[in-house]
DNA sequence: AACCATACTTACCACATGGTAAGCTGTCAA
DNA sequence: TTGACAGCTTACCATGTGGTAAGTATGGTT
């Protein structure tokens, strides 16, 4: 029991790892499959189908996001905008160490419409929701509605995600060491951005 | 001849929206030519290879991105940093109604390290550059190098693009009707947080 | 000892994939 | 008039895909 739960952890471990890096149309079973001691049929029997280990995938995602952001809330002491903006640099350094959550997240925004909208489940909504929750909780003059405190929250997750995501391009454009140096002045281009954004 | 460059351009039309609603690995290119009059053996008459095609696609992509900033550029009289504001919110009402560009954009930085690699070629490079060279032409005492310009304008693109991206996602949170509330509201928003992340 | 469920494997399969080979048809230059 | 070539099509193919069926091995339950 405990191994077979264990070999799920493993299957669900490589399959966010490739989904993140490829894609859901990129990463094919067998190759999830092929970085276990398993064959894709060991896969199939726990997961019933790759949608469905997609799906598995996604949750775990959303469920560790809100987790850590939560995490990232509770750890911040003080109250109102510049606590929010303490926890969400504390969410941008969780990120940092994981880009393939940061990854995952962009492309579900991205293949939302073709593929979860048939499916018609919506993994992230819970980790959104966290999201709003947060920002009416520390600043509930600024955000009156649910949509005007995402769109604010939204704009600063976009700017980090883009950012983590773009770790590929941007050590090619400029060189990896270059990049380390863009990577170690972001933070504070971010708290700036935070604190503008939010204040 | 220019019939011949008429379907190539059909082609390149459709191609563009598939790969940018679907991604690479999701769009096949029997469904490409399956959209058209011809058979996907008429496609690789033209093209050679999905590989190619796709090169062409991203390569159109920059091309009109660039032209198009630099459209917006020139529009804007004055100088300084709220001429860079007119022109990236100008570029913004652009992207607006052109999504398909804005996903091919963030598709291409997730899947450059796994695809764009492999063949090195490196499309969005251009527009990146052009992008770098806009922030120091408006504010070159702000932007020293060529990375501090783009970390900054990169926040911005990262942010409008997002919420660009997400249309389907919030849509189905929130209903089409807010999200057009939410849109509407939206370039306001970040036309604010360009003046503080530049000013 | 018989049963049975769980965790797998091997053997298959139908179908979609990107791509090749070869031919057909019209146009246009020599 | 012939030849060549561009712009296609039909025929075909090897490979990879997600998924099913039918087992085997193992460990616990009665």
């Amino acid at each position: 029991m405990s191994e077979a739960a264990d070999t799920r952890q493993q299957f669900l471990s490589v399959a966010t790892r490739l989904f993140a890096e490829r894609g859901f149309y990129g990463t094919s079973i067998a190759a999830i499959a092929d970085e276990l001691p398993y064959t894709k049929q060991a896969l199939l029997h726990h997961f019933g189908s790759k949608e469905k280990l997609y799906g598995e995938v996604l949750k775990g995602i959303s469920d560790q996001l809100m987790t850590e952001l939560e995490a990232a809330r509770d750890a911040t002491s003080g109250e109102g905008s510049s606590a929010l903006e303490d926890t969400l640099i504390r969410f941008y350094r969780l990120l940092e160490g994981q880009t393939h959550k940061t990854q995952l997240l962009m492309r579900e925004l991205l293949d939302n419409k073709h593929r979860a909208t048939s499916a018609n489940v919506w993994y992230l909504r819970p980790f959104l929701e966290s999201l709003i929750a947060l920002a009416k909780q520390a600043s509930p003059s600024t955000f009156a509605s649910d949509a005007q405190a995402l769109i604010t929250v939204y704009q600063l997750l976009g700017a980090m995600n883009y950012f983590l995501v773009s770790e590929p391009t941007l050590s090619q454009m400029f060189g990896e060491e270059m990049y380390r140096e863009l990577r170690s002045g972001y933070e504070e281009k971010l708290r700036v951005l935070i604190s503008q954004a939010i204040g």
